[in-house]
RNA sequence: GCCCCCGUAGCCCAAUCGGCAGAGGCAACCGGCUUAAACCCGGUUCAGUGCGGGUUCGAUUCCCGCCGGGGGCACCA
């Protein structure tokens, strides 16, 4: 039975006795739980990004809810078995700073916060399945992140290095690659530094072409700015590996070079400073040199990363009195140091060809090192580009190649070809491709986040935490102090580092750092699928029915982190025979923000606009209805710009159509006025591909209409009584149940029904969807001169006769000569005079 | 510097094989209801699509070049 008979309502829309009526209700019956195996619908897995639960549910939250939950529900009401399940990524900084600075627990901290955001989320309405909430931070879920772990460490995917990493001197802890935004720290930015670290990586490197190329499957289903925003990212390039001799090396040293043609052009060789190869050759040559060397070294060091990486900056180095031989012309090469070479990419060291590469010019120029063109360039009219050593621009298009002994004559792609090939033959080189992309350092030196279920033994080295002793679970805070100092604070916990080697049962220590966070979401949406099984990350014949995700919805902002690595966490999953797909989100729809007056929200700016005052104000639905309005998804909207008041207005008007209503439910809506008849089954059918085109503004434009029209027909046509309007009133609410929730559940229930959101969607008469006239436009030379009424199905010699025949038309050709006619029945006739 | 997206009424936005520039809303104004106001109801005003070319019978839509805004990458050899 329904909670509250209609009768005994006030005679007008009041959402806050409508939020009360309904919120209790639906927390009892749980309508959105997803069925079991037996149920026959077909399957549909809708999931939202899940929130950091760093406090109450804000305005970007409500936009993203909003959304996902008009999919979620519209599938449902086609008639699929959805799952729409919530969590909360829990583990992260904010928790353990509050710890800090309020002294409070993190986890007490993080609990109170979820049990708030999820309180929200029901007055919201949003639709999710409450049996299977899971939270990053609880042991029954971080356990599977350290199994995982182990996996991925059996198969040398977790390894260990020493390396120069990100360095936050705030947080007091490494950061990935990803995490440094314009050389400052994502979170707080800090200017980030280098230093040099033992630390955990994932080999996200060995998957980078299945993450490059795979991208291609996703084409029409991702948004294209995240295609591209990954492509980018990867950055993968292909080229040559070269080998060049070195005086007084064994080795030779290996350069990675996307312009092998241009090997004829190499004047210096440079070596990244701060790589290992060239602290080697300096350490070679004499006193003086070294000194110049380590003197360089200490100064790029201590040069924070934003000064790295400003481009205007003149170039430095040092020569380290060393030489290269080039493998094509014997040439002797200087080698110099320099910090404009990267140590982690490539080979850590470049052949210079300054005519032909501007970074190599400038370094040139600023060090007086020579500069040979050996490619003719020349600009569109065929005139010789001026002569870099001259102009100081180098010359990086394409061009024939000169100097260059017998490959001269040739074109890019041929010299190219004929250069790898020659170098491969000789064993000095090779075709090579590099990444941009690096290994995810996932290690941090903090005390919320899952503990890296690794033991550090004397005899055994690195041991792996064996399954049945997971989870490593985190010691507890008290004597633990959390402030960041650049170790992890688990290393203080002496009993809890102190155990014993599972291998070999001598004294061992725990390795005290704990994952990044990004790894917890990189599975989860698995996790939804049986969250509360204890013998595995998750369910393989649950994956094989759910997964991979039908429709993911969250925020541009995970463009390239997080989407990435749960690509990559699916392709390792896949490769270890744990899911048979190898992309984890079939479709993927990024919402915009909501700003205030142009600019983000926030405190500091002072127009921060609180969700639960505007909730408080219009109603949960006015808000969601607002959301869905303000424009297309993936747009920002300024609340500046929307009017919730107006969607308030809108859904009063919505309800007091059911409430007009004078028809009982048995009603024949065959027998009822067929022109409003035709506004509701056009609206139905229109809908349902306007919400599969995520054109959800649009779709409430289109609800509108159709409550416009319902209301002339009750005022002004067949009346209230009339059963096409009591069709045309369960429509709007069927539709209205996707983003008005609360309305709807009301007008459906005062229309004597139940339960609107398992409702359905309405089987829509085709017949009524044909028109027997249409308006056809006809043009004189492009120009509108008259409208005809034709049938939908005249033909188009039929229409041109009509068309000639209007005396519109004979007035506007004045009796001119026809050139051409040209007939698109039934809609438009365009008469060209000469 | 390279790559991607977007410019339609005062504002948010529609116009989906190139075919009537306006579906919906906000704001403004007028009228009805009201003792009055709010609510509600009805109605009206407002752009020729950033600019310049091109293709076409016909361009908001396709092509080229600019201008403006947003985003990504950027010393990655």
């Amino acid at each position: 039975m329904t909670a509250a008979s209609p009768e005994t309502d006030e005679n007008r829309y009041d959402f806050r006795a409508i939020e009360e009526r309904w919120l209790p209700e639906w927390r009892r019956t749980q309508p959105f739980r997803a069925a079991g195996p037996d149920d026959e619908r077909p399957t549909k897995y809708v999931l939202d990004m899940f929130p950091y639960p760093s406090g109450d549910l804000h305005m970007g939250h409500a936009e993203a809810y909003a959304l996902g939950d008009v999919i979620a529900r519209y599938w449902t009401q086609r008639g699929f078995n959805v799952l729409h399940p919530i969590g909360w990524d829990s583990f992260g900084l904010p928790a353990e700073n509050a710890a800090i600075t309020r002294g409070l627990d993190p986890r007490g901290w993080t609990e109170d916060n979820i049990a708030q955001q999820r309180t929200s989320m029901e007055r919201y309405a949003c639709s999710f399945d409450w049996d299977r909430v899971l939270a990053t931070h609880r042991p029954d879920y971080y356990r599977w992140n350290q199994w995982l772990f182990t996996r991925l460490h059996e198969r040398g995917l977790a390894y260990r290095k020493h390396s120069n990493v990100n360095w936050c001197p705030k947080d007091q802890t490494v950061l990935a690659n990803e995490q440094v935004v314009g050389g400052l720290c994502e979170r707080c930015d800090t200017p980030v530094t280098k230093k040099k670290l033992n630390q955990w990586y994932f080999k996200v490197t060995d998957y980078a072409d299945r993450l490059l190329d795979d991208l291609d499957t996703l084409q029409d289903t991702w948004p294209s700015k995240v295609i591209a925003m990954q492509r980018n990212w990867i950055g993968r390039s292909t080229g040559a590996d070269v080998a060049f001799r070195i005086e007084g090396r064994d080795e030779p040293i290996d350069i990675y070079t996307t312009r092998p043609d241009t090997l004829f052009g190499a004047t210096f060789m440079v070596v990244a400073v701060d790589s290992d190869l060239g602290a080697e050759i300096a350490q070679r040559a004499d006193a003086g040199v070294q000194q110049q060397f380590d003197a360089y070294l200490e100064q790029v060091r201590g040069s924070s990363e934003i000064d790295r990486l400003s481009t205007e900056r003149p170039k430095s180095g040092v020569f380290l009195d060393a030489y290269a031989i080039n493998p094509v012309n014997g040439e002797r090469l200087p080698i110099w140091a320099s910090d404009y070479v990267l140590a982690d990419y490539g080979h850590g060291a470049i052949m210079a060809v300054p005519a032909h590469d501007q970074r190599d010019l400038d370094f040139a120029r600023a060090m007086d090192l020579p500069v040979r063109a050996v490619l003719d360039c020349r600009d569109e009219d065929g005139e010789a580009l001026p002569d870099p050593a001259e102009s100081g621009v180098a010359t990086t298009g394409d061009g024939t190649l000169i100097n260059s002994g017998d490959l001269d004559g040739m074109d890019k792609v041929q010299a190219i070809a004929a250069i790898t090939a020659r170098l491969d033959a000789d064993g000095r080189g090779r075709a090579s491709t590099n990444y941009r992309l690096r290994d995810w350092l996932i290690s941090r030196q903090r005390y919320w986040g899952t503990p890296i279920p690794i033991v550090h033994c004397e005899a055994c080295g690195e041991v792996a935490v064996p399954d049945d002793q997971l989870p490593v679970e985190l010691p507890p805070t008290e004597g633990l102090d959390l402030t960041p100092k650049g170790t992890s604070p688990l290393g203080a916990a002496t009993d809890w580092v102190t155990t014993t080697c599972p291998r070999c049962d001598g004294p061992a220590t725990r390795d005290t750092d704990t994952m990044d966070t990004f790894v917890d979401s990189s599975w989860y949406f698995l996790r939804f699928l049986s969250p509360g099984k204890t013998d595995g990350p998750f369910d393989s014949s649950e994956a094989a029915r759910w997964a991979p995700v039908d429709q993911y919805v969250g925020g541009v902002t995970h463009a390239i982190l997080h989407l990435l690595y749960a690509r990559f966490f699916t392709k390792a999953l896949h490769d270890m025979g744990m899911v048979d797909f190898e992309e984890p989100f079939s479709a993927l729809l990024n919402q915009g923000m909501v700003q205030m007056d142009g600019s983000a929200m926030s405190k500091s700016r002072g127009n921060l606009v609180r969700l639960s005052d505007q909730l408080d104000e219009f109603g949960v639905d006015a808000i969601r209805l607002t959301m869905a309005f303000a424009g297309p998804p993936e747009d920002d909207i300024d609340w500046a710009d929307v009017s919730p008041a107006g969607s308030a207005k809108f859904l009063a008007r919505a309800w007091r159509l059911a409430r007009d209503v004078e028809s009982t439910p048995d009603a024949d809506a065959s027998t009822g006025d067929v022109a409003l008849r035709a506004v509701t089954h056009r609206t139905l059918h229109d809908c349902a591909s306007l919400v599969e085109g995520f054109r959800f503004n649009v779709v409430v434009a289109r609800i509108m209409e159709l409550v416009n029209a319902t209301r002339k027909a009750i005022d002004s046509g067949p009346g209230a009584a009339d059963p096409a309007v009591r069709e045309a009133a369960e429509a709007v609410a069927i539709l209205l149940s996707l983003f008005a929730p609360y309305c709807s559940e009301d007008m459906w229930a005062m229309l004597g029904r139940d339960n609107v959101a398992r409702a359905g969607w309405p089987a829509v008469d085709e017949s009524l969807l044909v028109e027997d006239t249409v308006t056809c436009v006809v043009q004189v030379k492009g120009k509108v001169r008259d409208r005809l009424e034709v049938a939908p199905d005249i033909s188009d010699g039929d229409l041109e006769a009509a068309a000639m025949a209007s005396p519109a038309i004979q007035r506007a050709l004045d009796g001119a000569a026809i050139r051409t006619v040209i007939v698109r029945a039934p809609k438009l006739v365009n008469i060209v005079p000469v």
